[in-house]
DNA sequence: GTCTGCAACCCAATCGATTGGGTAAACTTT
DNA sequence: AAAGTTTACCCAATCGATTGGGTTGCAGAC
């Protein structure tokens, strides 16, 4: 809270050499390196006398100078959907920290998932000149990706995965597996599942990781007991309705991606008389910190949002550094509430 | 997505200037100035040589050597108690948007509402020379705002307001006063309200409003009736046992200055097993996209806040011009809801 | 007594864009 | 035709930090 201290400019290397009657390349030396670089720079004296003068006038380099020479900004971009996605924000919370543990800055910018977005922000990001990118928002059929790849742009991906790319996600396949577990163990047997957005990995991880341990259970469930929806609560809504609107008999449990569509699905539910948890099980994803506060509340499957952003942080340092890390997937597990804590009701579980 | 196009490096005012025979600094006034400066600077013909060129090598100039000849990043750093608030991921989304259209780019960083948190991110943004600040997390007894001001930093405040400093918000007062007249006219005579954290302007104007409306309107709200509390959902919950557990005669309709508060309000109504809507009345404020959505829908008061969002943007560019803006304050709408929808129970509202 | 080596610095170019101050040539004006 | 005015540019310094390549002075080696 001082580098402009007394009223005017900032202070600037100059500043502190000029004072202390030795060349600004000295006290950069000091300032700079660790103490490798500086040891031959500078007497310990000195070196004491240059940090004494840097911490009393409050100096701090300017990065705008310092990364026009050293080509390096410290600064990540980020690219979500939107962040008002509370998935979205808290990830972001953890790049945030983490970011900031390491020396860098991070910038976020919204998509709403729409390719030209994407494809302005990421540009937006670049001409900042951004040393890596996180992507968010990351689509299955991923063109774009390998356009940067091609430019050599470094990035990581992070909530979504697209196979050949390093990413930072939740382990989505074995999150729909412990759904099915969980469900069949219930005693469910008729589901139906709010698959979310077809280009996104996580809604196409978690339903596959679903329907696939339904069926190796023994369950039975086609194709059109999958409705694939938007990511929030009217589309949930939208597709919950459109599963109750069907001609075949009702399911005993719904399985949501997104605890929003989730709710979503609730509220389709409710207006048709059904009580949830008692008529019909619904079980949400991502234990957003609403799903146990609800009136009603939601079984979700728990995926360290934070800790994803976190990792992308570390697997992007990793890309900066010339590695090519591999994809981390952290383990999500199932927090069971009353939505779906009662067992089938057995007159439709025998059906 | 070019300026790197084949695989070097990026396309410098130097390159084109090569490229065309001409200066540097030519290049960079035809490219820089809307036309007025580029007449005198260079022929109609060579200008639109420079232009296309520039097009077709995919020029973007450098912000960073820019800024350091100019002084000036095109950066406004922006600071919110937490990004995982809805309220405060919108009103980004606006600053967002609107900052792109004047060609600035937003930082956000969470301070958690904790002061040394403020300071210190404070700090981390003008270290990276951020033109202005827009600081969503202002608390009332505001000594960093003044110590801003004498150090001649750029700033307004969004979301909350402090007397005396350039602000975007809702009319928080109005707010209050909009639930106070509905829940009156609806027959409620005992009300009480969850009023969020005494350090915010959101929550002091809007519990200000509120019953002062309240009172003009006859009716009587003593000290006790007024819960302060934390913004979100769990606090929300522990205020309405608080006010469930008094010995006083149950209200007959909360109004908690925040949605998700109010969502934690119905948790614990339920819990005790009042139904919202028909044993008691529950408002909440600013209209989240949730609020439409829940099992029981939640009257809540609608405030614009991605242009909260963007009027802050307005605001700080106004600063940056050297003015001295008027808060600005947005009027805030009322959304009646089931929640709120029934008239007072006779009996009660006849106590 | 010269030479080598090291410690402790200094110099100047560099990154890319911007900008105040030119200047040469062409074109008017009188 | 001399003087003045435009037009269309160019030059070089500047912003602040960084960095490869010196230079100086002194100590110890031979």
């Amino acid at each position: 809270m001082k580098e402009k201290a007394d009223g005017g400019r900032a202070v600037t290397l100059k500043d502190l050499a000029r004072e202390l009657g030795i060349h600004p390349s000295t006290v950069s030396r000091v300032l700079h390196s660790g103490s490798d670089v500086a040891k031959g720079a500078a007497s310990a004296a000195t070196a004491e006398r240059v940090r004494e003068l840097a911490r009393k006038l409050g100096y701090s380099p300017d990065p705008q100078a310092a990364s026009l020479r050293t080509r390096r900004t410290k600064l990540l971009g980020v690219i979500v959907p939107r962040l008002s996605d509370l998935v979205l924000a808290i990830m972001y919370e953890g790049i945030d920290e983490a970011s900031a543990e390491v020396g860098y800055s991070a910038f976020v910018m919204n998509s709403r998932d729409d390719p030209e977005e994407q494809r302005r922000k990421i540009d937006l990001m670049l001409a900042r000149r951004v040393d890596g990118l996180i992507i968010g928002d990351a689509h299955l059929d991923g063109g774009l990706l390998q356009e940067l790849t091609d430019r050599k742009v470094p990035f990581v991906l992070m909530n979504r995965r697209v196979p050949g790319y390093p990413s930072a996600t939740c382990d989505d396949v074995a999150g729909g597996e412990l759904v099915a577990s969980h469900l069949w163990e219930m005693g469910h047997r008729q589901v139906a599942v709010i698959a979310g957005e077809r280009y996104a990995s996580t809604a196409v991880d978690r339903t596959s990781g679903f329907v696939d341990r339904w069926r190796s259970l023994g369950g039975t469930i086609s194709d059109d007991d999958v409705v694939w929806s938007r990511f929030d609560t009217a589309g949930g809504r939208e597709a919950g309705e459109e599963i109750l609107a069907r001609g075949k008999p009702r399911p005993t449990a719904i399985f949501a991606v997104n605890d929003f569509a989730a709710i979503g699905a609730m509220g389709a539910l409710r207006s048709r008389g059904l009580t949830v948890g008692e008529d019909v099980a619904v079980v949400g994803y991502n234990d957003t910190s609403l799903a146990a506060e609800l009136p009603i509340p939601l079984t979700s499957v728990h995926s360290p949002m934070a800790d994803i952003g976190r990792t992308a942080v570390q697997l992007i340092q990793a890309v900066l550094r010339g590695d090519k890390p591999e994809p981390a997937q952290l383990k999500p597990t199932l927090c069971v509430r009353e939505s779906s804590a009662a067992r089938a009701s057995a007159e439709v579980a025998a059906t």
